[in-house]
DNA sequence: TCTGGGGTCCTAGGACCC
DNA sequence: TCTGGGGTCCTAGGACCC
């Protein structure tokens, strides 16, 4: 579907783009389709938090099958195995109406199908920004709005992903953002819905708020107190009377809602942080229980971040107090680093403020990354590094502070402060 | 029946500097 | 004793998304 490549400067020209989301259709459960063919047409129930037979956790996605009983995304396990019995459960001569299959989430092999599909979606496009496992959108403007060349591109690049990898998306084709994106979820599973330039505020129009990106039920609701019901009554409101009320995203809501939305497709960057969390499986209070936890969370995104080759400099808890409340602490360093036990470390040591907390869920968190390669360009000057860490008043290094670096040429005062936590 | 886990972005207040 | 304004960084919380 390639045209070839657009003439330099012409794309900023005024000239309609053609944005796709392509956003797969329950995703999880059509992998575990793929592994286990017997699961095709069958309720099924894909859950985190679900390993070991356990009835905590939440649902991840549910098939259409199993919708039709009434279980929904991020829905309690234990609620979607009222509405839809587990059928491994039953005896042999029971009838399995009624009932539904159970699998726990299992990323590696996701990731290993998404990245098919996403390989897919490199060769039909020169843009593409990988929202998630299972999403992306596409910069395709060199196919242009000519009569039907959206709608073919549309067409081949579902028949590829469902012919290569054995999995159906549905596509949403727009000249921006925000309107591919809801277009691809208007004809779920398998749609492929064409909304052309000029046409994009009609088709908001008609569709309740919640079905715009970036409204959830806070907003909605609000909007709704405020007499605004569906995109369109976005469109028509006033501007400055959203702008008050939500601030930047107000505003962004109603340029969308009219069909403007500029935001130029662009490759995922960097990641802005790395965190684990895990709940309890009943709350405690217990410091010793809540310290294991959060020692092993902080292990965990240690070993992650690394993988990634991401240095931080900020280090954060979670605690969530039941039912929801959440508190969060955080603690910058003067300069970045990777250093598991300073992860261990600071954690515990904002953990401290909370001995006496009943605790449902736990995470911990890095942030403030910084990344090797490009660093060099986005750091400005290894000056302004030295003069963060001016400010400290110990000069010797401690002998783990080298011991993980990914820059030897950093100045290492920062860290060295830090090895104040030690002792 | 007490809802999981990994993220992003925005806001607001305070500290601190000039 | 009272007085600004601008800017940046940090922390905490909240809404939202998948």
């Amino acid at each position: 579907m390639n045209r070839g490549p657009r003439l330099p400067g012409v794309e900023d020209e005024g000239e309609p783009r053609v944005v796709v989301h392509v956003d797969m259709d329950c995703f999880y459960a059509a992998c575990e389709r793929l592994k286990d063919p017997d699961l095709v047409g069958e309720p099924l129930v894909v859950g985190m938090g679900y390993d070991h037979g356990e009835t905590h956790g939440a649902v991840a996605t549910a098939s259409y099958e199993a919708r039709e009983y009434g279980v929904e995304s991020a829905m309690p396990i234990s609620q979607a195995l009222e509405a839809l019995p587990r059928r491994a459960e039953l005896d042999e001569g029971d009838p399995p109406e009624g009932t539904g299959h159970y699998r726990p989430v299992d990323m590696d092999y996701y990731q290993e199908v998404g990245a098919q599909v996403k390989a897919i979606l490199h060769e039909s496009a020169e843009t593409v920004r990988e929202v998630s496992i299972d999403e992306a959108y596409l910069d395709v403007s060199d196919v242009g709005w000519r009569a039907g060349t959206a709608e073919a591109f549309g067409e081949e690049l579902k028949a590829r992903i469902r012919e290569e990898v054995g999995v159906t998306a549905s596509v949403g084709i727009a000249p921006n953002m925000s309107a591919a994106k809801v277009a691809s979820d208007f004809d779920k599973p398998d749609g492929l819905v064409v909304v052309r330039p000029g046409e994009v505020a009609a088709f908001f129009a008609p569709l309740d708020v919640e079905e715009l990106h970036g409204v959830g039920p806070v907003t909605a609701r609000e909007l709704r107190e405020a007499g605004i019901e569906t995109a369109g009554d976005v469109a028509d409101a006033d501007p400055r009377a959203l702008a008050d009320r939500f601030g930047e995203r107000g505003r962004a809501l109603h340029r969308r809602a009219n069909g403007r939305d500029d935001r130029a497709v662009e490759p995922q960057g960097d990641p802005k942080s790395v965190s684990s969390e895990s709940a309890f499986v009943e709350a405690t209070a217990d410091p010793a229980t809540k310290r294991e936890k959060v020692r092993d969370l902080a292990a965990e995104v240690a070993e992650r971040a690394a993988a990634k080759g991401a240095l931080y400099r900020t280090i954060g808890i979670k605690v969530v107090e039941p039912p929801f409340a959440t508190n969060t602490r955080a603690k910058s360093l003067p300069g970045p680093v990777d250093d598991p036990a300073l992860v261990e470390e600071v954690a515990l040591d904002l953990l401290t403020e909370f001995e006496t907390t009943t605790a449902r869920k736990l995470g911990v968190r890095v942030s403030n990354l910084e990344f090797g390669e490009n660093e060099q360009s986005r750091l400005g000057s290894y000056a302004d590094a030295g003069d963060e860490s001016a400010v400290d008043t110990e000069g010797t290094d401690g002998e783990r502070t080298d011991r993980r670096r990914r820059r030897s040429d950093r100045p290492s005062r920062g860290q060295t402060t830090f090895g104040d936590f030690d002792e």
